[in-house]
DNA sequence: CGGGGAGTTGAGAAAGTTCAACTGTGGTGG
DNA sequence: CCACCACAGTTGAACTTTCTCAACTCCCCG
C-alpha cells in the first residue's frame, strides 16, 4: 500500500509526495510537477488518532488537506445536543473548503488517520491558476452530494433494519480494501456514531446488528470485525435496487 | 419581476437575456456577451405545468436549464415505490450536470414553472473554455450540498413538530420575496410532497400542520396559503440555533 | 347536485426510544 | 497474577411517537 509507483515524472515530483495515494487519485493528480512543489512546501503530513477534532462547526478554516489513510466524520449539531453525522470522508477524499471561512460542520477522525494538510490560500491561488484543479474539486463535491442526497433516502424512508443494512455495505464497498468474496472489514465507526449517521439509538443499532446476525447476513467477532459472506443479500436487506 | 434591467452591455446582450433574472443570480452571469449569444441560439424558454417530469431517475440526461421562475423538487425512489425528495430548486438555479450521462434522481416541477434548457454538450463546450462558469457551477453545487447536509439533520435527528416548522421555515426564507413582518406565501408543495420531503405521512405532517395552528405559530388559509407571524418563533419549533 | 381529489381527524398497531440492568473486555494497580 | 474498574456494547420492559387504515370534510368543477 505505501509501495513507491513507478512515475514518469518521478525524478519531478517531489519526494514527500512520490508514494503519495492522493496524487493520483486526490486533488494533487491536477497539478504539474512544479505546483506539486511549491504545494508540498508548504504542506505538512500528520498521523491523528482517532476521534482527533480537525475543525468545528463554525469555527474558522485556515487549513486544507488530503486524506491519506483512514476515516474522518462529518458532523452537525443541535443546540441540545442532537447530533447527526453528514459526511463520511475515506482516503484519498479532500478535506476542506476553498473560499469558505467558516465551516458548516465539525470533522473528526473516526479511525486513527493520516493526512496531507496545507494551507487554504495556498489552495486558493493554485485553484485560480489551474481550472484542472477545479474541476477535480467540483468532481468531488458533485460526488458528496449525490452520497448525501443517497443519504437523505436511507435517512428519510428506510426503518432500522435497512438503515444498519445500509450502513454495512457503504463501509463494505467504500472502506477496507479487501472486499472479496466474503468481504470483511473492521468497522471504523463505534455504535454512537453509527446511530448518529443514521438517526437511530446505540441501542436500536445494536439489536439490529445482532439481529443481521442471527439472521446469517453477517458475522460478528470483537463487536468490530464484521464479515459479510454475500453482499448481494447484505444489498437486499438494505433496500437497494 | 420581469421589467427590463437597464444594463451597461445590453446592446450587446441577446434579446432573449436582457429581461433574464438568471444572468445575473445564475450561471449565465459568467459568461460574455458573445457567449452568451451562442447560448441563447440554442436555448428554448418553457412554460410548465406543476407535476412535469423533466427527467427521470437513472434517465440520460442531455439537456440542462437555469429555473426562471417556480419550484422544481429532486426525487429519489426506492424499488418499492417509497420516494423522498432530496432537493427542492428554486429560481434562479441551474438544473442539469455537466459531463454526466445519467441522472442520480428525477426533476419534476412541483408548481408551474418557467424554465431555459440548452443542450448539455452546449454548456460543457462553454464550461471547457470558462474556468469561470466551472467556479460559479461548483459554487452552487456547495450550496446544494450544505443544504443537503442540513436535511440530514432534519431527516435523522428532528421529531415530526420540528420538521413540519423547519419546512415552513425553509420556504418561508427560501422561496417568495414577500419575506417582510408577517412573512406570508403559497406552498409549493402539497401535503404529500412535504411528507416525502420531511421522511413522515401525510397524515403526521397534516397533524402537525393543525398543531402549529393551534399554538398560533402560524395561519392557514385555503390549505396552501400560510402566513408566519413570527419567523423566529417558527425557528424556535424548528429548533434552529 | 354529484363526483373526485386534497386534506383532516380518529383509533389501534407497529416501530423505535428510554431507562435500567447486565455482559464482556481491556487496562491498571495492588 | 488477579481483582477491580471503566467503557463499549447488549438485552429487556415500559413507554412514546409515528404509522396504518378508515372515515369524514371541504372545496372545486362540471
Amino acid at each position: 500500500m505505501d509501495m513507491q509507483r513507478s512515475d514518469i515524472h518521478n525524478s519531478d515530483t517531489p519526494v514527500a509526495c512520490r508514494s503519495c495515494e492522493a496524487r493520483h487519485g486526490g486533488v494533487c493528480g491536477a497539478l504539474s510537477a512544479e505546483q506539486l512543489l511549491e504545494l508540498s512546501k508548504h504542506s505538512t503530513r500528520k498521523r491523528l488518532e482517532a476521534g482527533t477534532e480537525l475543525v468545528g462547526q463554525g469555527e474558522e478554516t485556515c487549513t486544507c488537506a488530503n486524506i491519506m489513510r483512514g476515516v474522518v466524520k462529518l458532523t452537525r449539531m443541535m443546540p441540545d445536543g442532537r447530533q447527526q453525522i453528514v459526511g463520511l470522508q475515506f482516503a484519498p477524499d479532500f478535506l476542506g473548503r476553498p473560499h469558505a471561512t467558516e465551516s458548516p460542520h465539525s470533522a473528526e477522525t473516526a479511525t486513527e488517520t493520516e493526512i496531507c494538510t496545507f494551507p487554504r490560500q495556498m489552495l486558493e491561488r493554485l485553484v485560480s491558476r489551474s481550472p484542472d484543479l477545479e474541476h477535480r474539486l467540483h468532481q468531488q463535491t458533485l460526488k458528496e452530494l449525490d452520497e448525501a442526497r443517497d443519504w437523505m433516502l436511507t435517512l428519510g424512508r428506510k426503518n432500522a433494519q435497512e438503515k444498519v443494512a445500509s450502513f454495512l455495505h457503504l463501509i463494505a464497498t467504500h472502506y477496507d480494501p479487501e472486499t472479496v468474496e466474503g468481504t470483511a472489514f473492521e468497522l471504523p465507526l463505534s455504535r454512537a456514531d453509527v446511530a448518529d449517521f443514521l438517526g437511530l439509538t446505540i441501542e436500536t443499532v445494536s439489536r439490529q446488528f445482532t439481529k443481521l446476525r442471527k439472521d446469517g447476513v453477517i458475522h460478528i467477532e470483537n463487536n468490530r470485525h464484521v464479515t459479510v459472506p454475500d453482499l448481494e443479500r447484505l444489498q437486499q436487506f438494505a433496500g437497494i435496487d
